[in-house]
RNA sequence: GCCCGGGUGGUGGAAUGGUAGACACGAAGGACUUAAAAUCCUUUGGGCAGUGAUGCCUGUACGGGUUCGAGUCCCGUCUCGGGUACCA
């Protein structure tokens, strides 16, 4: 009987499923663990063996720790609004739930196919109703929720309005727009209903905004920052340019500095903690107000070293700058607005091809430097940012680069601030080093004392004060695109209303076409008598992509609660992510707002920890291995030749489908059907019996023929032996190509380990009940050792050898002891559940039950060795190998070995100078 | 430019500072078979010597260093991958 690895694992599939074998319960006395991967956007093309990877490990990691012990969440669902499906829309005028729902179907087929003991009855999906009620209630607890700075959290807008009523503006240290009005309780009391409102509009933690926003004219819609990657959008690659909009805006920044704070607490990889870091961009300086000559304003710039404020020698401002045109003289304004123009017109795209090129005007006007009286030239330069600290920066030549090469092509003074800076008429230098010099009050100070001097001055005047400064913006978050989740708002009088929460869920509308209006409205423009009671028109744009994916894991906690995103007892017992499987690409996206939402409902008391994910693991990217067939140029017939051979003749080397390769060998005849475009004449030159394929690692993509389907894998293989290669190529967060190569090689250890039990002619039963030998067990407590060592770092790579070095082990000893193949099937089992079963019941267990096994615990007393060979080095180098009882004295195992015969030979008569024991590791003899 | 990771046989990859190359693929040779498949056995980093058992030299991108001992730690260089960038 062989392995009939088709038959067992659609019998095992089906019984888990009728069994509800994953069915987990939100009571129990065991502890829990709850172990998510990022779910997937349930795409067209289905999925590729790249996707698994993930689910595999947290699988094997999930079903390690119910052995354990533990009462395990492992849920499965999907993301399922999104462009793709609205494109596709576009295009067919298919409804996008309709595209959405078959390719579910397909996700969930092939996750199936692989064996994962996720628990389906917990499936959520994004697009849903009963799902998005829920983002759209969280969006409406944005709303009525500020930061409040004091209580360094969330409160309700009903707090703001009240504390207004008793001490006015002064009264509240919130996190809102730049130009919330100032007032007492008096004027607040006196203000109407609805202006009180308005002022309330500029505090919640989601807000209307004319802001810059990414505008992709491509795909008709804003795109949030971490959305653009190199001036394109990142999904469809179309370009992006600036443009002013009135949008929904997510006060994320409000939580600046608790979600950089956070990253200290959980165990994520550094490369996620570092690019959130970055990402959240946090700077310590000072912001110093600056008089304009001649005038009564002031323009105000942030700087991290203020302690340079004496090298100041010019003053640059974003052309977006609103002082711009007061700044402007008119000798030049021409040269200004010629300037301004031109930044416009240039694409994001353009700015940044052109980094190095320096360019900017003059304004006419100067400032004065507050500490020295310098009247120091106003310039416009689009090399500062408006959207950053305050879009003006003060220029130091001799200590920042950019501002030198600004000075030195429009020629202004480089003025040397520290006695340390070297070479500064050939580049900057910021060093911190040395003592001031040129710097009035400072003058021979060192930079931590000059720094504190400086500030305290400006402090005392109100002309400046110590300032943090973030890089990251609040998050836009509407998008003028169809296929998302209405934004539950409504208009009256021009302003923003939240709608009854009995009227929840908002859903999607019909529309006739998935476009914007004429007017350049968004899809939901179209939707006919789409009215708030009939009578009040709705917010026309829906949330981005990532809303529905910020909360999702509580969710899967409770998944059918009508009342509630999910029960507090549910949420109390589930509590947060043990451990979180996904793509690093997500680190400044998903990860991030997820995050912030996270603190925001335990702002509100609904999430229970500060933090989502406690451990966050990245698997790598499985990239494609590409096969390449080589023609021949311009022969007659076609030709094509072996890879080997190739270089002898001028060769184009094309993609050829790597499903009709193996081991890199072509085969011909499949190539030959499969290729209309080939002509039935074509040559192929061989090398030998065999042609030869080249090979290259690249993207995933059917434009490369190198996409390979888990499904076929399955087919050929099993489930078993794919979930046993994948873990088998490499260290889980590597990345790495996808080549079937080696695949035969797990195929097989299942098939040698289906012989321990069966004899593979006859289908002999072999099992025995007989005593294990020291050996055998010996052989056993190294694997359970070995696994369950390396199961608990997610080292899945290194333990796949370990079941092949038993196997290897027991076929040698002939074993086929029941107590010895007990364990070997339950350790595993978390890897290959199918075979696993099947040999469970095989040794007269019940069906369905080594999933609830305990892992085997291992016994050191079996690995007990009474001697050790040690290898005997002589400087360094091994020369020999000797066996000393393992309790041997090392002063014993020394006079030995230098008794030795081969160490005697190498001493050549002479005293080593040292002789180094390391009890049961080696021996050194230094000579 | 800056910040993170990496670089080990023909290939994927192992290796608490302690015998580098486990395990697997591939390749070569052999056994079984009428034959094939399957299975099993042997060899397999490179080089040199020997009929042989075996022995020696060399080897983890490169150059230095620390150490009795370095793939592993430190310094410098090259190189590949990822992230990020007029961020004041």
């Amino acid at each position: 009987m062989e392995y009939a690895f088709r038959d067992i694992e659609k019998k095992w599939q089906e019984f888990w499923e009728k069994n509800q074998t994953y069915r987990v319960e939100n009571q129990s006395e065991l502890p829990k663990y709850y172990v998510l991967d990022m779910f997937p956007y349930p795409s067209g093309a289905g999925l590729h063996v790249g996707h698994p990877l993930g689910y595999i490990a947290s699988d094997i990691f999930s079903r390690y720790k119910r052995m354990k012990g533990f009462n395990v969440l492992h849920p499965m669902g999907f993301d399922s609004f999104g462009l793709p499906a609205e494109q596709y829309a576009i295009q067919t005028g298919q409804h996008p739930a309709i595209t959405t729902e078959q390719n579910i179907t397909r996700y969930i087929e092939q996750l199936k196919n692989i064996g994962f003991s996720f628990d389906w009855s917990r499936e959520v999906r994004t697009s849903n109703t009963d799902y998005y009620k829920w983002t759209q209630w969280i969006f409406m607890q944005l709303f009525n929720h500020y930061y409040d700075k004091d209580a360094d959290q969330a409160l309700s807008i009903a707090t703001l309005t009240e504390t207004f009523a008793q001490k006015g503006s002064k009264g509240v240290h919130a996190v809102c727009d730049e130009d919330a009005p100032v007032f007492t309780a008096e004027e607040w009391q006196a203000k109407s209903e609805q202006e009180q409102y308005e002022i309330t509009l500029k505090y919640r933690l989601t807000y209307l905004a004319d802001a810059v926003v990414n505008w992709c004219p491509g795909l008709g819609t804003v795109l949030a920052n971490d959305e653009v990657k190199d001036g394109v959008s990142e999904r469809g690659g179309f370009p992006v340019e600036k443009k002013l909009m009135r949008q929904w805006m997510m006060r994320i920044t409000a939580y600046a500095d608790r979600l950089l704070n956070g990253l200290d607490t959980i165990d994520w990889s550094e490369s996620i903690k570092e690019q959130q870091r970055n990402w959240i961009g946090r700077s310590q300086g000072a912001s110093v107000k600056f008089q304009v000559d001649g005038q009564e304003q002031t323009i105000e710039v942030f700087t991290t070293r203020v302690d340079t404020i004496y090298g100041v020698s010019f003053m640059v401002i974003a052309p977006e700058h609103e002082l711009v045109p007061s700044l402007t003289t008119p000798e030049q304004k021409e040269a200004v607005d010629a300037y301004v123009d031109a930044t416009k017109r240039r694409s994001e795209l353009d700015r940044m091809m052109e980094v190095k090129k320096v360019s900017g005007v003059f304004t006419g006007s100067y400032v004065i430097n507050p500490f020295n009286e310098a009247k120091v030239p106003i310039y416009l330069a689009d090399y500062v940012l408006a959207g950053y600290g305050t879009g003006a920066v003060m220029g130091v030549p001799s200590g920042d680069q950019r501002d030198w090469n600004f000075a030195t092509h429009f020629d202004l003074p480089i003025v040397p601030i520290l006695d340390a800076q070297k070479d500064i008429d050939q580049q900057a230098d910021a060093t911190k080093e040395g003592q001031y010099i040129n710097s009035g009050i400072i003058n021979g100070m060192t930079y931590k004392e000059a720094t504190q001097t400086l500030t305290n001055w400006l402090e005392e005047r109100g002309l400046g004060k110590g300032k943090v400064n973030y890089r990251m913006r609040d998050a836009v978050f509407s998008r003028q695109r169809y296929w998302g989740e209405p934004v539950p708002v409504y208009f009256k009088n021009g302003l923003p209303y939240l709608i009854d929460e009995s009227d929840l869920p908002l859903e999607l509308p019909a529309v006739d076409k998935y476009l914007p209006t004429e007017t350049g409205e968004p899809p939901l423009g179209r939707a006919a008598d789409w009215k708030y009671k009939g009578e009040y028109e709705y917010e026309l744009s829906t949330m981005p992509g990532w809303a529905g994916s910020s909360w999702y894991w509580f969710r899967y906690m409770d998944p059918k609660n009508g009342n509630e995103l999910a029960s507090k007892e549910a949420i109390d017992y589930w509590q947060n992510i043990d451990l979180y499987v996904g793509g690093s690409e997500h680190a400044t996206g998903h990860l991030l707002y997820s995050r912030f939402w996270n603190k925001f409902l335990k702002d509100i008391g609904i999430a229970p920890e500060e933090e989502f994910a406690k451990k966050l693991v990245n698997q790598g990217m499985i990239q494609g291995r590409s096969n390449f067939i080589y023609r021949v140029k311009e022969s007659h017939p076609v030709t094509f030749v072996s890879f080997e051979l190739k270089d002898k003749y001028d060769v184009t080397p094309l993609h050829v489908d790597v499903n009709i390769v193996e081991q890199d060998v072509l085969d011909v005849e499949k190539f030959r059907a499969s290729r209309t475009d080939v002509p039935e004449d074509a040559l192929f030159i061989m090398d030998g019996d065999k042609f030869v394929c080249g090979w290259e690692v690249e993207k995933m993509s059917k434009s490369k023929f190198n996409v390979v389907n888990p499904d076929d894998v399955v087919e050929k293989y099993g489930a078993d032996t794919l979930r046993l290669y994948e873990m088998f190529l490499g260290p889980l967060t590597d990345s790495k190509p996808w080549n079937t190569n080696g695949i035969s090689g797990t195929f097989n250890f299942l098939r040698k380990l289906w012989r321990l039990f069966y004899e593979d002619q006859t289908g002999k039963y072999l099992v025995t009940d007989q005593q294990p030998t020291p050996e055998e067990l010996k052989a056993l407590h190294k694997a359970i050792k070995k696994v369950g060592e390396d199961i608990e770092v997610l080292s899945f790579n290194t333990s796949v050898p370990a079941f092949m070095v038993l196997a290897n082990e027991l076929t040698t000893l002939k074993c086929n002891k029941k107590a010895i193949l007990s364990d070997f099937v339950r350790i595993l089992a978390p890897f290959a559940p199918h075979i696993c079963e099947e040999l469970w019941v095989a040794l007269g267990n019940e069906p369905g039950t080594v999933t609830k096994q305990p892992f085997p615990v291992f016994n050191p007393a079996y690995l007990v060795e009474n001697s050790f060979d040690y290898p005997i080095q002589i400087n360094g180098k091994v020369r020999a190998t000797l066996t000393f009882a393992a309790d041997a004295q090392p002063k014993d195992i020394e006079a030995e070995v230098l008794a030795n015969e081969t160490v005697l030979k190498w001493l050549e008569g002479k005293t080593p100078k040292k002789v180094v024991v390391v009890p049961k590791r080696i021996v050194n003899v230094v000579i």
